[in-house]
DNA sequence: CACCTGTGATGACGAATGTCACCGGTGCCG
DNA sequence: CGGCACCGGTGACATTCGTCATCACAGGTG
């Protein structure tokens, strides 16, 4: 019996996904959450063989959870599970030692296949992704780019993010000019659009 | 028995509803799609009690297709799921005649609750997502200044937002500082950000 | 009819944005 | 030690953006 830990914000699909494994006869739920904070200690509690992670959770990043769950308890395996196929996103949860990472748009019968074969000790990613992420490559943005175009996307002046930051505008200025030129937009939206999209953001 | 139609992009989540569904002794799923613009012709053959409708779909809008739905096959009702809860939609929707309005953070057991109730003749709308829609109101934005803060969108340029708009630059600003003065917006990104939250766009 | 709204456009003006050259400092690595 | 990448900053420049006044025309409405 697969003892399995789910993750996911939204209560109607994480109702929706336990009714999906209920189905299957080799593994039980033994936890769920809608919170990424709660991920860790939840864990450790019910002793799950798999955890299966939403990546945009409240609290705390399904990927900062994943990370911080290898620690604590690396027996467990973890699978990520996202919505947009972001491929930037993948490189990062492989970093963090998840051994699965399934999108949601993929077949239904691919959640419990994939944990299964997670269980069993077998990495599980989407083809198309693997290629999508190699085509995407590393983000290109230094980790003060990548700040300075991130307090962009709420559409705040340049001086408030300056002021945000602690920088001076000129400063701002410059590391959003470098991002645009570094991810090949024409303009700041069109910069935050690109790295969200690559999931450098 | 209730006869349901299932029309939702990412084939897992489909396939979980479908396992919710399947849990509840009164319904049956009848028809599951994936894309909006073969919603009407499915239902015209599988004479669905209830259709329920994503927002988001590839092909045709939800909502959009909730309204041909009502045209050719007024006594199948309509309920439509939606992710993000944009106060905006739902108005959208009552015009189109949907009879349900479920937010994909509702409990679990609301889904089957409201196609019961959707399908018993009953209105189901969610209490804070009728709140949000009162307090946003409809959108003060005319059809042109929506097109012009669509296409401003894509981050790209006030010239090139023009020629795709047939107009001359100079109206294009026009039109998106009228656009950003009545949403209440600093500058266009902030703009987009604020109409795309109310679901304007 | 006058009045209002939406559409489309022009010209002008100041502010914000994007680009560039250039500066100094830190820390890492061969 | 020299080179290199990242950080943080300045000044200058042309372009774009946001705002405003103003015009014209169509379609409704009282």
């Amino acid at each position: 019996m697969i003892r399995v830990l789910i993750a996911e914000d939204m209560h109607l699909i994480r109702g929706a996904l336990v009714a999906l494994l209920s189905l299957e006869e080799d593994m039980e739920v033994v936890a769920e959450l809608e919170r990424g904070d709660a991920i860790v200690e939840t864990a450790v509690l019910t002793r799950p063989d798999v955890a299966v992670l939403d990546i945009d959770l409240p609290g705390l990043d399904g990927l900062a959870a994943a990370g911080q769950l290898y620690d604590k308890l690396p027996e467990c395996r973890t699978l990520v599970l996202t919505g947009l196929s972001q491929p930037g996103h993948l490189l990062r949860a492989l970093k963090v030692h998840v051994r699965g990472f399934i999108v949601k748009d993929a077949p239904a019968d691919m959640l419990a296949d994939g944990i299964r074969r997670v269980a069993a000790g077998e990495r599980v990613i989407d083809p198309d992704l693997v290629a999508a992420a190699l085509e995407t490559g590393v983000s290109p943005l230094t980790p003060r780019e990548t700040d300075v175009l991130r307090a962009a996307e709420d559409g705040i002046a340049t001086d408030e993010i300056a002021a945000r930051l602690s920088l001076s505008p000129a400063t701002v200025r410059n590391y959003l000019s470098n991002g645009i030129t570094k991810v090949g937009g024409r303009n700041r939206i069109d910069a935050i659009r690109i790295a969200r999209n690559a999931g450098w953001l």
